[in-house]
DNA sequence: CGTTGCGTTGATGCTTGTCAACGAACGTGG
DNA sequence: CCACGTTCGTTGACAAGCATCAACGCAACG
């Protein structure tokens, strides 16, 4: 996908103001006072990056709706994706000067940009802030090395796994899972190529441990099985998530 | 290897209170001072723990001397490495409540132990240590984000040219290289087997790229073609190190 | 001087990647 | 409204890269 380096609006569009206020499924992710003073609302199209590899990090930013990821590329064009970035998440933490990783709109998306200076700023004194900056460090350095487990040492299937239970992670009813990216942009996150990917779903399916209602659409049938074959102990945590 | 858990000493053994010093070979690398104060030194036994996955994680730690690594182990018995931890390497950031990893002495070590309950009251009052922490948070993040892309996407030979290059871009003439880690614990590391990674080396030899006079020691003969290799394109950068 | 741990090398096979074909969904323009 | 191209997901056949299993040499050590 080609993408494009836009955004379509710097200041609060009406009809996006309410999605800031703290999401309905989550009432301790909204983030401390002194951070949200600095947010500026901006759109993203599908397809466009908030930012690429090698761009300035002057801003962190937040999800408020739509999905994106962060990935990067190399020369011969393989591509790795960090982290797939959905309402609540926080993402551009990860830059000290430049972006390693770009970030990218997967559908049309919603974000909050808050400048990195004043934000970093606002930290040395506020100290709720900065736990709460520091929180946010910590769950996305624990999320990274938990997929560093995924990508050394995990099968095709038991990625594929952990993949669905992180995302269910987040439903409301642990279960009903709908893909908003591509089978290409989950063999991406996953190190595994979109077939890889589109065939162990259909054995999950055939084994009946999840129902495939469209390409994008899925239920979790049998989450204990699912759970013993990432034979991990831990819940999933997601990215950035506070 | 059976781990144990054992520090031998929580005050400073007065041989090794001159490599609390910056190191010789980076001068930029010092903790400030509202950290240093706060250091007790403590050493660890090759093959033991600084902690494991579930301890709680209630101090920071700096290496002084020897190498280490942290490691998550799947039932089974797989292993993935998080990081090898060299001299100057802060580590033990990815943990909110509990460590998710743990942390093991490869080599006999000298570590430096920051209580991080006070650690965090410092920098909440101290800017300098404040934005020290960020950097090495920030550091972390990149490493991992970085290592994501090797363990995704590519292939065992620009893997194990890569780790080469990210050991040698601490050595002091760029290209001498002393391995303090096994075959197994490099393989565990790059998510490949200990045999791949031994016929990996014996193949790089036998192409001229790299010399090995024992198992333990190397020297890159041909940097560029093994920079080439990688694909990447920026230069290594090592975990947790500000 | 036997034992143990580690590194190397070889033979073999499996998991996953590669290449290809096909169908469904979607948008576009005649 | 329908032909058309495009994108995406699925499935099959095949190949390759790496894992697995195994044997051997060497050095360290009790």
């Amino acid at each position: 996908m080609q993408t494009q380096h836009a955004f379509s609006a710097s200041r609060p569009a009406p009809g996006f103001i309410p999605a800031l206020a703290p999401h309905p499924d989550d009432g301790t992710d909204d983030a401390p006072a002194g951070l949200t003073a600095l947010g500026a609302v901006a759109t993203l199209r599908r397809g466009t990056a908030a930012y690429r590899e090698g761009d300035l990090a002057s801003h962190w930013y937040r999800v408020v709706s739509g999905t994106g990821c962060t990935s990067k590329l190399l020369p011969d064009g393989r591509r790795q994706i960090g982290a797939f970035l959905h309402a609540g998440d926080f993402f551009g933490f990860e830059a000290l000067q430049e972006h390693g990783f770009a970030a990218e709109a997967l559908t049309d998306m919603v974000v909050i940009r808050y400048p990195r200076q004043r934000a970093e700023s606002a930290g040395d004194a506020d100290p709720t802030l900065n736990a709460f900056l520091r929180e946010i460090a910590c769950r996305s350095l624990t999320c990274a090395y938990e997929r560093l487990l995924t990508l050394g040492r995990r099968t095709a299937t038991e990625r594929v796994a952990s993949f669905l239970l992180e995302l269910a992670s987040t439903a409301p009813d642990g279960r009903t899972v709908s893909l908003a990216m591509s089978r290409s942009d989950i063999g991406d996150y996953l190190g595994l190529t979109l077939e890889t990917v589109s065939r162990t779903l259909a054995a999950l399916k055939h084994d009946d441990l999840i129902d495939m209602a469209g390409p994008h659409s899925l239920v979790l049938l049998d989450r204990p099985a699912l759970e013993e074959m990432t034979e991990g102990d831990e819940p999933a945590v997601r990215f950035g998530r506070a």
